[in-house]
DNA sequence: AATGAATGAGGATTCATTCAT
DNA sequence: GATGAATGAATCCTCATTCAT
């Protein structure tokens, strides 16, 4: 955790700080990002680095849960939209604000990225935990999407919610990173998506699986 | 690529050197690997080493490529099997396969995963080609499937090919990477599988989809 | 020599900072203390530190003198005793008040070894100084004692006031640091003094001494 | 313990490092030499330090053991003349050597007066070693020298071990330090033996002491 | 005078790579 | 070709002191 003197700085300073250290992070990740780089950038004497934050790692651990944070505002609105809609039929739009959030904060994007490529053992625990939170969320919302009768019975909705989930917080920063357009993107979701929901068996050899079954 | 000075030692040593760089790859990765650690554990002069490889990143090209070429070697088996069965059905055993391979060589699996991790820029090429070429060797059984009435028209056979390949080159070491038993890897991989066969959507809602279509 | 502010400090305050300065230096010494240690445990602002004192030595060196004026205040009971009685057969006395002094001050017990150790030169001064002073005050009590025929001509009353000294400067805080009792710390002091005042030498031999002088 | 490398230098090189080493630890002991010094003044390569010692700790240990070693093979030929003559009768040549060694090697003698300044607690334990060593060794003569009846019965030969180890080890240094000839020296050590040989009580007044035991 | 943030000159140590034998 | 010592730029972090409010 960022010491109180962190906290202290004015905005402006603040987010110096954290803009050069994103910056360096995305690039590089965490072995790579050197202290003397980020203070140069953030246009800070190098002690003061250390008065603001612990360590190396402390540094790292608070970008990362602020890029976190950030993303996870970023779904808010359309899960507002939710309503009465199934969410496994809004799940297109979510991938839309996922993917306006990537396009518009390529920092952020590069970061998350480098979260998985981490070999920091704490970093990893901060994914594994925002892993799991994710999920978790989602799977709550297709559980309801059940009981409202929108995914039939039998489906393991961990494995349904670890698929949307990826989709969203990796698949999507991979094909950026791949440069494809949005477009090829959300249409490629889109695919995905449509694959999850009516599968890609042919409807009148549906029988065999209810028979095999 | 490794000097002539590396294809010209005794199996048994070459062996020596790649297990140590294995080794210490598959536990510390790129950046945390130590050139003293790997020669070391191999018993050979740190001299020797620079004699063998042109540097640091030489070694882990072909690590990586090592790594690759042993895991491609693991599905002919499975693939033999084809024949006239249809490769969507087939997909089960040959994660399978992959399940079996990543639990007899852990090193691999977690030299698979430090390529996901690495920033060094010609690695992450290394790993966008066997991507690429994964996916669309996938691809090609999956349109054979198409044609033989297995999958239904209007599938997005690269966005197919795409999740079954992360589903053994990426989900199966992240669940490996969890703890999970082989018992519940397979169990989960079936369940995505069927997924993707028969979609979540409740039957009697797949006019839907038709008419959006 | 501290600011005038720190003598305008009310005497609670001044006590805190004392306090706190000599716990840690008593514990590690000059270079090992730091500002920020003390300040913390005094409770004071790091910028009043250097509102009290000049810099880090400033602080020292009055602390050395502090303890040592202390040290000497708690020899005064014991030679007030003094009267008609020879100083040489009340040094065995004069020594529990040191130890007492010593058990009931640890750190400034500590402070007095750390005087040793300083590699500041203006400490080493000081230093030299109160030993000189010691040595000196010693020296009057014995030549006293010689006057009054308690201790023999020709003995050279410097080497012997020295050898006093250190026996409670030093000796005696060696001893504690060494973890042992009072008890034999006494035991062990009393037997140096009987050496010192009848030599080792078996008396029948003592007429060689003569000869060979 | 330093590398075997360090050992393996040619003779020249390694007396090179030592010497530039105890230079400056003499000067200023733990905590104020740096190693940047040390390599500078060696002519070696700030790496290459680190190849020879495993850090500033291992080289300073290195530096005491040697110098106590040094300071040890200076006694032998005194002891060699021991022969029949009675070890207290001989302590006043053994001064003389430790006083030549002193004046021989001044950094030799620093250094020992650093061992007693040092902080660092390892050196600390040294120290304590090479004391209980050396007074036990004392303490061995001595008591031989009782049996043969130099020594009267009733003293305490610990003690008189101590006191004579201190005269060596660390008066003599101290008085070289205040800038005392050997001339000096010697003579007050001189004194001190006598006055622990034949006490500082008037012989008249010794049937006090027989009386009071 | 009080406060606590700002500052930056060091300090120990690492490690990929080169060199000399 | 084999060997292992030599090399030094680079890295994280510390801490006495100064500054600005």
């Amino acid at each position: 955790m960022p010491r109180a003197t962190f906290y202290n700085l004015n905005p402006e300073k603040q987010e110096r700080i954290i803009d050069a250290a994103m910056m360096h992070i995305a690039e590089k990740g965490y072995d790579r990002t050197m202290i003397s780089d980020i203070v140069r950038l953030a246009g800070i004497p190098r002690g003061s680095f250390y008065q603001y934050f612990e360590d190396k790692y402390d540094l790292f651990n608070y970008i990362f849960e602020h890029v976190s944070k950030k993303k996870l505002e970023m779904f808010s609105p359309a899960l507002s939209k939710l309503g009465d809609k199934a969410f496994i039929d809004l799940y297109e739009e979510i991938m839309e604000y996922g993917l306006k959030f990537a396009r518009d904060n390529p920092r952020a994007r590069m970061i998350g990225l480098q979260i998985y490529r981490s070999n920091e053992v704490s970093l990893k625990n901060i994914l594994a935990h925002l892993e799991r939170q994710g999920i978790s969320t989602i799977r709550d919302y297709l559980e309801a999407d059940q009981k409202n009768g929108h995914i039939r019975e039998g489906i393991d909705l961990d494995a349904l919610a670890m698929i949307f989930y990826n989709l969203n917080a990796r698949d999507i920063l991979e094909m950026l990173q791949n440069g494809m357009s949005d477009r090829d993107i959300l249409d490629k979701a889109k695919q995905v998506i449509d694959i999850i929901k009516y599968g890609v068996v042919k409807e009148e050899q549906h029988g065999n699986r209810i028979q095999s079954e």
